[in-house]
DNA sequence: ACACACATGTAATTGGTTACATGATTTC
DNA sequence: GAAATCATGTAACCAATTACATGTGTGT
């Protein structure tokens, strides 16, 4: 009863279940390492998640763990799916998507940006396309790896339509971020990382909140 | 010890301060609107979280809570930021912004399409092309609205900030969504959802999921 | 000898949703 | 008088992170 209960809306077991059915024999370190490595820009699981649930999973006989092979070096386990964890998985990837409840910090700290200290708001955008860039530089890496080496894999084209997806976004977001920053530094007066050119009638000596 | 400790990492106090930053007198449930009505594309947050947060605010002098004016009708508390709140959003305001963690359901369940039953990921799609589609209509009634009665508000370049990313977010992801179905429509064997033109060997007849 | 990557796990805490419980006021 | 909306709150639960605790194997 707790078991199967357990099932209900836990992700992380998804998450498992998923990436066990396209390779098997993974610890519980490599799930996470895959993780990191393929969903990573879109979904993360700790430790503390994951070993709890492998258990789970194993408990209720959706994947099996084989301690590890021949010479079993280290305190290795190493799980595979079975059929009916393939099954569980097939349920759940039928059933609609939930959207996870949206939370966006950057988004929050910007919208907020008038009660903010000058020239804020500008360093949260440059934070925000720095880490867009190295993201991107990321992604196009994996791309090119991934096209040399599992584009025979039947996995492929989903991987695929999660990474356009990915590049695609964060493009749009790029673009975005300059005519923002081009906005911003025509609302906000001048600072130390956003010097004004136009001097003129002083607003460079401008203070938009007094507070 | 516990009051003030609590201030750490709990963004609701912050969506709350910010909120009353910009319009005072407003109660719980109020907040809860404001929050839907404005930021919440990219934010929620629930009675659940709002009320004891309110409290605990109140109790640190953040905020302060004015019972129902005048005429008190109903039981309605009202809040209002005070200056120590004011500066407290300002310091959060100035720290960077911390990325939460990434996790979106609709790309797991891509990721792993192959594994699904035929036909499933474009469902997927079409359901996440319905709620793009829907949201971006609705954002766009706030834009004619927003930019109608608030475009003296000093917030609102602010506003117009997030409110441009999200709809840049949305159409790049719309785009996206019409290659992907595109792509899939040639991976995956017809099904109702997604009829196939090439007849000839009677592809229309074919049922991909039996269950 | 030391550092680093491999490897597994638990406990404490928290952040958050959901469901429940209650009641007033407005509108039809 | 019924239904919808306004309005506030609590309790149960859960998902997840973080920090802690421990130990092995490999490369330098």
């Amino acid at each position: 009863m707790y078991l199967v209960d357990s099932m209900q809306r836990n992700q992380t077991a998804y998450v498992i279940l998923g990436l066990l059915s396209i390779e098997s024999n993974q610890s519980g370190y490599d799930i996470r390492k895959t993780i990191q490595g393929s969903v990573g820009y879109f979904w993360g699981e700790s430790y503390g998640q994951i070993y709890p649930t492998l258990k789970r999973l194993a408990a209720e006989g959706l994947i099996v763990c084989r301690k590890s092979p021949a010479a079993a070096r280290r305190q290795r386990q190493q799980y595979s799916i079975t059929a009916a964890g393939h099954a569980r998985l097939k349920d759940w990837l039928a059933i609609p998507y939930r959207d996870d409840p949206p939370r966006n910090e950057f988004l929050l700290k910007l919208f907020f940006g008038r009660e903010a200290a000058p020239g804020i708001s500008i360093r949260h955008i440059r934070e925000f396309q720095d880490k867009l860039r190295r993201l991107l530089t990321t992604l196009q890496q994996m791309e090119t790896i991934g096209r040399a080496k599992h584009s025979n894999n039947p996995h492929f084209p989903y991987w695929l339509l999660t990474h356009t997806f990915g590049v695609a976004q964060i493009r749009s977001a790029l673009e975005w971020s300059e005519s923002a920053l081009a906005m911003l530094s025509a609302v906000e007066p001048a600072t130390a990382s956003n010097p004004q050119r136009r001097s003129v009638t002083g607003a460079r000596s401008r203070r938009t909140r007094a507070n």
